[in-house]
DNA sequence: TTAGGGTTAG
């Protein structure tokens, strides 16, 4: 339906016209909770000297003055005011409403303007694009699915489906909602598109974890020529080559930044300081934090959490202090980060410190995040008892609970509490997250401890119930071209020979420096790949130390072991295998990342 | 007179 056979339709109110199209917008009620608060405002706010004169001038019945007034107030951050002028009014117009619905989106009240979308719903004033636009972005920022559908539903009828904007609009609503397949059908079905809706599609793949198709598509927006891409395209490419760990292409991408002149943007240059330490260059990340000039949270979290991530505990602490000597306030995130740091660099006195002073000294309130870090900081160091305490005393949700139970099983596995292990795991099957992944570790717990009967019941039966976990992959990138391997098997290795011959040498030369038992001595029966490797790595820690390289039955598996999580010891192994391999290379998981080069090593996660 | 896209997370 197009606008100018809704004008016919004007003299109806947009109930009836939604009764016409069989759209109900009722579940717009359970959102508006603060309707009430729309009143209050009303009755709260104090007129500035401009507004009574609007009054007393009899302005208020000029749709057009009254708008530009509420813009006035809207620009001054003063949304009360302007909902006070905005009840004055007599009559309002699209203006007047989408002005106000913007000003609460912009003002970090989106439910406000999905209730005022709501109250409009009941008025004789059509939407227009520019209403969709802001709505659509309310419906973006909440991450609310149903109501965005329901949003579209209604650009559909009302016949702004084509637009521009609404559509870069939805583009990136889909995107927020993890929606990333509609999100694309509707980026696939614009006639024209911009700039704009390149990123929101580039930013719906980077932020869903499908970093090689946002560089694909980025790729394609320079290969087509339509613009150049601006500082919120490169952000975002940036962000998709950190999630991939591609240090090529994000060092290519910092290029563009400069010669485009945004290396000056602080939001880009957080961005690049999150790549570069997720690509295993730290030092890079650190040379470009250096040089904002006023660096904000973000990218003072973005170093925390790379140094962190390095096993430089010490520097992670040396910056949060810093920024708290600079009065930045920390937020979650930064508490996450030096909390991983405490954890990740043996620091448990400073990191139960500063976990406990959270709330109190910096307003931060815990949560299940800040609770799994000091589960993982005693379980480390094999505090368990302790670790299981602090698991049982916190309340999360289901999603939460996994991360909290997994952490609390790992730790079990590692330092072989069967009794703990069994509990942790029940936690997490219950919790419906991640539960292949908690009957392996399970599994593989009863095999350390010798309890191969249980351990062969538990996977007879993940076999019964069609439990499946995936199998682990890991990637080597040489010079440009990424080798895939997944765990046993090698059958597409085009350099099979090659990656074999490798791997036997360095056998060789570790068990000349004394690593034996590497694989041979073991015998595995009933017990899949998986499961393997990682009774492997426990029963070889040196094995496990130089990337959980494998001689199975089957044939040889290059992995990095996932029990290998304290980084100094991953520095252990780089020492170790740098003085045998004396060329550039990353050796990666889907969680780490090894980086080789000149006989020094660096590491860290990915995700 | 009104609208859309970017950074940190065991």
């Amino acid at each position: 339906m197009k606008p100018n056979l809704l004008k016919s339709l004007s003299s109806s109110s947009w109930l009836s016209l939604f009764r016409h199209h069989k759209l109900s917008l009722f579940s717009f009620h359970t959102n508006c909770h603060n309707v009430a608060n729309l009143q209050t405002f009303k009755e709260s706010t104090s007129a500035t000297p401009t507004h009574p004169n609007v009054v007393k001038l009899g302005l208020l019945n000029d749709i057009f003055t009254t708008n530009n007034l509420i813009k006035s107030y809207l620009k001054l951050l003063r949304i009360d005011h302007a909902q006070k002028l905005f009840d004055e009014m007599p009559h309002r117009n699209v203006v007047s409403w989408s002005l106000l619905m913007a000003g609460y989106v912009s003002q970090g009240q989106p439910n406000m303007a999905l209730c005022l979308f709501h109250q409009m719903q009941g008025t004789y004033v059509m939407p227009n694009e520019f209403t969709f636009s802001t709505i659509i972005k309310a419906c973006s920022i909440l991450a609310k699915l149903e109501i965005g559908r329901r949003v579209h539903a209604l650009v559909e009828v009302f016949g702004y489906g084509s637009d521009l904007v609404v559509c870069s609009s939805l583009v990136d609503m889909y995107g927020k909602c993890n929606c990333v397949d509609e999100a694309r059908l509707i980026f696939d079905f614009m006639c024209v598109r911009n700039v704009v809706s390149w990123t929101s599609m580039i930013t719906t793949y980077s932020q869903n974890a499908q970093g090689h198709l946002a560089l694909q598509l980025f790729r394609e927006f320079n290969h087509i020529r339509l613009n150049k891409p601006n500082h919120f395209m490169l952000c975002s490419a940036v962000t998709a080559c950190a999630s991939l760990g591609r240090l090529g292409s994000g060092k290519i991408t910092h290029g563009v930044v400069i010669r485009l002149g945004h290396d000056a943007n602080d939001v880009i240059a957080s961005a690049l300081v999150d790549m570069y330490a997720k690509c295993g260059c730290v030092s890079y990340s650190d040379k470009v934090f250096r040089r904002i000039s006023n660096p904000s949270v973000v990218p003072y979290t973005s170093m925390i959490v790379g140094a962190a991530k390095y096993g430089l505990g010490t520097l992670s602490l040396r910056l949060f202090q810093e920024m708290i000597d600079r009065r930045i306030k920390p937020n979650d995130i930064t508490f996450v980060g030096v909390l991983h740091a405490c954890s990740h660099s043996g620091l448990i006195d400073k990191g139960l410190e500063i976990f406990n002073s959270m709330n109190e000294k910096y307003g931060v309130m815990p949560d299940a995040r800040h609770y799994t870090c000091i589960v993982d900081t005693l379980g480390r160091v094999g505090r368990i008892d302790e670790a299981y305490q602090l698991a049982k005393s916190v309340q999360v949700g289901s999603d939460d609970d996994a991360l909290l139970w997994g952490t609390l099983l790992s730790a079990s596995r590692l330092h072989g509490r069967v009794d703990i292990a069994i509990e942790a795991s029940n936690r997490v099957i219950e919790s419906n997250q991640q539960v292949a992944a908690a009957y392996v570790t399970l599994s593989n717990t009863y095999a350390l401890s010798g309890d191969w009967e249980k351990a062969h019941n538990l996977r007879s039966e993940m076999k019964r119930t069609g439990v499946y976990k995936e199998p682990g992959s890991s990637w080597i990138e040489i010079k440009e071209s990424t080798y895939l391997f997944h765990a046993g098997d090698m059958s597409k290795s085009s350099q099979r020979k090659e990656i074999l011959s490798l791997l036997r040498e360095l056998e060789g030369r570790m068990k000349e420096r004394g690593h034996v038992g590497v694989t041979t001595g073991l015998v595995f029966v009933d017990i899949e790949e998986e499961a393997k490797e990682e009774i492997v790595s426990l029963h070889s820690e040196k094995l496990a130390l130089a990337f959980g390289l494998l001689n199975t039955p089957k044939g040889i598996t290059i992995r990095i072991m996932k029990n290998l999580r304290m980084c100094r010891d991953c520095h252990e192994a780089f020492k170790l295998i740098s003085d045998i391999v004396e060329r550039e290379f990353i050796v990666r998981d889907v969680n780490r990342f090894h980086h080789f080069k000149n006989g020094s090593c660096t590491c860290g996660d990915f995700w």
